[in-house]
Order: structure tokens, then C-alpha cells, then sequence
DNA sequence: GCGACAG
DNA sequence: ATCTTGTCGC
């Protein structure tokens, strides 16, 4: 099949996806969603802009089932903050490892239809280092055809490299087959690292030059910090 | 069978 | 995620 048949026929097919795809679906129905929607899932960089960054944070409530998420949309590499947007809402799918975007995806993608669009977006989490290749920075960034990079505090692989203690040190990450897959990197001098892959339309070294530039400070990025705040201080 | 498993 | 206690480097 040549690349001219090839591409249109994979892009019907995913907006197919899309217009069929239903949150409210059982557990066997969203790891199919998700078979299905990481076949989308693109590690090359294919943006042409990085001027807008937007960060997310996710709050669950401890009582009842409502989730807080908040948006906050930065200049790059400026780091000045330009909107932001926060809210409370139910959710209907509960917290389940390997289907966190089944709970979080649809108040994540109404606070960002209140922002305006970023041109890329930090998820906190998990992207292509998932058992399906699609965690939730790569769910949304399919679903939102945006580039998007997800940042996790805890290690993405059982017994990860260290990295040394120098800002900016990094060690990638692989599967056993030896896909790379993300990589441990130390955002502030001698702080505990954070572990970043690609959500969708980025390569892991540009993912880990954006994160780096996005954390001057903090260990945390900046955007993914400041949406935390702001999501904690709703919840 | 058991614990761990993104937030 | 949350809670809690303790330790170290800046």
C-alpha cells in the first residue's frame, strides 16, 4: 500500500474513532479503545510552534466521586502565566491502573475547552509507557491531535537507572524488547528525578528539553505545578 | 494466591 | 492520591 492510500484511509479511520469513542464504556470495551487508538500514537516531533504550554492537574476528592482539574496555559519559554481554569466534576469511571483517562479524560478535555488551545500539553502520569502504549497523555494528545508530554513522579519501570545528581542528568528508559520508552531526569540538583515520556507527536529528547526548560526552579514543572495548585486548592 | 499498579 | 516521620542539603 502506498504512503498516498495509506494515510488517508488511517485518518478516516481515527476520526471514526473518535466520533464512535464513548467514555462510558466497561473495562474490556476501554482496553480496546485504547488498542485501538495507540495505533495513532506518533514519537517523532511534528509540531512547528511551542509558544503556549499547557499544564494540567488532576485532583481526586476523597469523599465523594468528583475529580478537580485544572488548566494553566504558559508562554514559552517565557514561563508567564496566560489563563487558567479549574473545576469540579463527577466522574463516572472509577480510578482503575492502566485506565486513569477513562476517569479523568472528560473533565480534562471540558477545562481545556475553556482555555485557549495550547500548542502542546503536560499531562501528570503516564503516555506510551503504558501496557497498551496509551496513557493518558497519549489518549487526549490522539483525541486532540496536539503534541503532549506526560511527567510522573513515580518510576515508570521497576528498577529504573539513576541518573547523577547534576540538573539536567537523564538515563532513558526501555522496554525488554529495547524500545525506548521515556527516561528518568533530574530536574533540580540533587532532588529525586522525575520520569517523563512522549504522550504523542514528540520524540523523548525534545520531551525532555521542554520539561527541563519548564522546570527553572522546581523539581516539578512549572505548568504541571501550578495546575496542581490551583486543582487543590478545588477540591 | 498476593501485592502492586498513573491520579 | 494521602498521611507521617525523619533526615539532609541548600
Amino acid at each position: 500500500m502506498s504512503r498516498a492510500e495509506f494515510l488517508p484511509e488511517m485518518w478516516v479511520s481515527l476520526m471514526k474513532k473518535i466520533y464512535q469513542h464513548s467514555w462510558d464504556v466497561s473495562i474490556e470495551e476501554a482496553k480496546k479503545i485504547q488498542e485501538e487508538l495507540s495505533r495513532f500514537v506518533m514519537t517523532k516531533d511534528e509540531f512547528k510552534k511551542t509558544e503556549k504550554v499547557s499544564g494540567v492537574g488532576v485532583i481526586f476528592s476523597k469523599d465523594e466521586d468528583k475529580v478537580s482539574v485544572a488548566c494553566v496555559n504558559f508562554s514559552f519559554p517565557q514561563l508567564q502565566i496566560l489563563d487558567q481554569t479549574v473545576e469540579r466534576e463527577s466522574y463516572d469511571f472509577p480510578y482503575t491502573p492502566g485506565l486513569f483517562a477513562f476517569s479523568v479524560g472528560p473533565a480534562i478535555l471540558s477545562a481545556l475547552n475553556k482555555i485557549e488551545k495550547p500548542d502542546l500539553i503536560i499531562f501528570p502520569g503516564r503516555g506510551i509507557d503504558h501496557p497498551r502504549k496509551l496513557g493518558l497523555a497519549s489518549h487526549l494528545g490522539v483525541l486532540l491531535d496536539l503534541p503532549t508530554i506526560a511527567c510522573s513522579k513515580k518510576p515508570l519501570w521497576k528498577n529504573h537507572p539513576e541518573p547523577s545528581m547534576k540538573k539536567g542528568a537523564y538515563v532513558f528508559i526501555e522496554r525488554e524488547n529495547k524500545e525506548l520508552i521515556g527516561a528518568v531526569l533530574r530536574t533540580k540538583d540533587s532532588a529525586k528525578p522525575i520520569f517523563v515520556t512522549p504522550g504523542h507527536k514528540i520524540s523523548i529528547q525534545t520531551a525532555l528539553k521542554i520539561i527541563l526548560q519548564c522546570s527553572p526552579r522546581y523539581r516539578i514543572p512549572e505548568p504541571l505545578r501550578q495546575a496542581h495548585i490551583l486543582a487543590k486548592k478545588w477540591q
